[in-house]
DNA sequence: CGGTATCCAAAAGGATACTG
DNA sequence: CAGTATCCTTTTGGATACCG
């Protein structure tokens, strides 16, 4: 989550740049994707994700919760049962993540030409 | 730079998701958005930007060149003199990260509210 | 089931000194 | 000036064990 363990976040930086480190963090990205097709319950999202520790899942879906992208739902019941969705904010900013992961995923194809190019052009020694 | 240190980048993941990892880093965006209003030699990022090592600009330089979104330009003169800019793929890159960054300045205040919430509901042991 | 707490390994990143 | 090389600190993240 690039931030230490969210009770700090006390450093220097201008806050928005937290919020976009959340939201584009290596989870935060695959969590707002995941959830933007529906909501799914804690131990779905971990499924659908794949290698993802539950400390890490916890601690993203935590850190998009206090910022209001994603809406947790517990049902007090036993087993418990937790389900998590988008707020309005997070359907908005899954949006802009998935507009930034699919021009990646289209200009995948440029960017591993110019790596080629690169790292020949010094493997050359 | 989200990943070791280039060279090896050999892990098990998509490989776009790296692409992300590399626009979105911390320099990444700043370098990107920095580029985007114009060419710039080395130290001339270093100030504009602020508070990053030269280690940290060399490398996400590096990164963002060898995934052709930064053109180094470098005159064989002495004192040495190197201009970056961005090549068209960098353009694209560079319009989509400033979508996002422009988006978490708009919705802050919205963000701020949330966390103050999300926090008074269980500071109220 | 859906977490929390703890511990530990790996990676990121800054400071400093040095080079062409 | 524009780096490279080295060292060392901070942060990240996985594994494990336990709890309501």
């Amino acid at each position: 989550m690039a931030v230490s363990d969210r009770v700090s976040d006390g450093e220097q930086m201008c806050p928005h740049r937290l919020v976009l480190e959340h939201v584009t963090s290596r989870w935060g990205v695959l969590v707002l994707i995941r959830l933007s097709e529906g909501p799914h319950r804690f131990s779905e999202l971990r499924r659908a994700i794949g290698r993802v520790s539950e400390k890490m899942l916890t601690q993203t879906l935590q850190t998009l919760e206090r910022d209001g992208l994603v809406h947790r739902h517990a049902k007090p019941v036993i087993p418990p049962r937790v389900d998590y969705s988008l707020t309005e904010l997070g359907r908005e900013a899954a949006e802009q993540v998935r507009a930034l992961a699919t021009w990646t995923e289209q200009r995948m194809g440029d960017v591993q030409r110019a790596r080629r190019a690169y790292d020949e052009a010094r493997t050359a020694s």
